[in-house]
DNA sequence: CTCCAGGGCAAAT
DNA sequence: ATTTGCCATGGA
């Protein structure tokens, strides 16, 4: 086949290699791959699946379909799920200034410049990695997301290496919790995934559903009206996902533990100072969050 | 061995 | 209204 090449301009507030770093960091994710320069990541597009490598030159970002059944019509989705998986359409000097306000953040200005706030387009796949994410340790949580991807998820071959997509809501709707447990899903949590995934089936829940709602505060009591999905679940959801700017996921553990390290706070279960300090990056809680989980992984 | 990970729910105060 | 017990597993 030819090769077809889609370009998304860039700003010089962004950095490719930190937000590939990010992609890589300690984490077994079964969704991308990391080569030396560029990830490659199957995408569902208009019913076909396609497989593309994500790389940088110059000023422009670069997705070349290697693979699948693509043609031009298709180029204005890649463009869009590609956006918002980097957060591109952002200035992020705002944030920088904040951070350069405060002598215990000023140092993320150089060491993750360009950093985007790393998004997960599809709503349905975030809320289920919020799930399966809830109160476990993370290399846990990318192992089991790993075996409900292997399983129910579609996946094309290229060169011999299989390329995997999040399973659909109708696939994981059908799905016996019996199945989930045995691999290793705690029975709240098989059931709270495939009950979600009944909710997407039937169009109760969807993200246009949700981006069409006033404000935040409905957007998050809609969500947290699920079963298994609460104000942590939800406010990752809509960071990761809407790309809301003001997400606080309330009762993050990795949250606690950076703010402890920046000595924003006592202990780790000191919940009570969260609200005030954030106040200072109204608009940028998000990011702020965001990076504070960056901080975290080790070089 | 115990404790705790990118929580949430239902039952018990 | 607020707190407590439980969940599944693995690494520290």
């Amino acid at each position: 086949m030819n090769k077809y090449i889609v370009s998304i301009p860039l700003e010089s507030s962004f950095s490719f290699t930190e937000c590939l770093w990010f992609l890589n960091r300690n984490f077994d994710d079964c969704l991308h791959t990391i080569y030396s320069d560029r990830v490659r990541k199957p995408l569902f597009i208009n019913g076909k699946l396609i497989l593309t490598d994500i790389f940088q030159k110059s000023d422009q970002l670069f997705i070349e379909i290697i693979s699948g059944d693509f043609d031009e019509s298709d180029a204005p989705l890649i463009q869009e799920y590609i956006s918002e998986w980097f957060d591109l359409n952002r200035d992020i000097t705002p944030f920088y200034r904040l951070l350069s306000k405060d002598p215990r953040f000023s140092y993320m200005n150089q060491e993750f410049a360009g950093l985007r706030l790393i998004g997960i387009p599809d709503l349905f796949e975030a809320l289920c990695w919020g799930i399966i994410g809830q109160q476990i340790n993370l290399t846990f949580a990318y192992k089991l997301k790993r075996r409900l991807v292997e399983k129910y998820g579609t996946h094309m071959t290229f060169e011999n290496e299989e390329y995997h997509i999040f399973p659909t809501c109708e696939a994981l709707a059908r799905v016996d919790p019996e199945e989930l447990r045995a691999m290793q899903f705690s029975a709240k949590k098989a059931e709270y995934l495939i009950g979600l995934a009944g909710i997407f089936v039937k169009k109760k829940l969807s993200k246009e559903i949700l981006t069409a709602l006033p404000d935040f505060l409905s957007r998050q009591k809609a969500l947290t009206s699920v079963k298994g999905i609460g104000i942590w679940t939800a406010n990752y959801a809509l960071m990761k996902s809407l790309k809301e700017q003001s997400c606080i996921p309330y009762g993050d553990a990795g949250l606690m533990q950076a703010l402890f390290s920046h000595q924003v706070i006592e202990t780790k279960k000191d919940t009570q100072p969260i609200n005030r300090f954030f106040r200072d990056f109204a608009g940028w809680e998000s990011y702020l969050v965001f990076y504070l989980w960056r901080s975290l992984a080790k070089k």
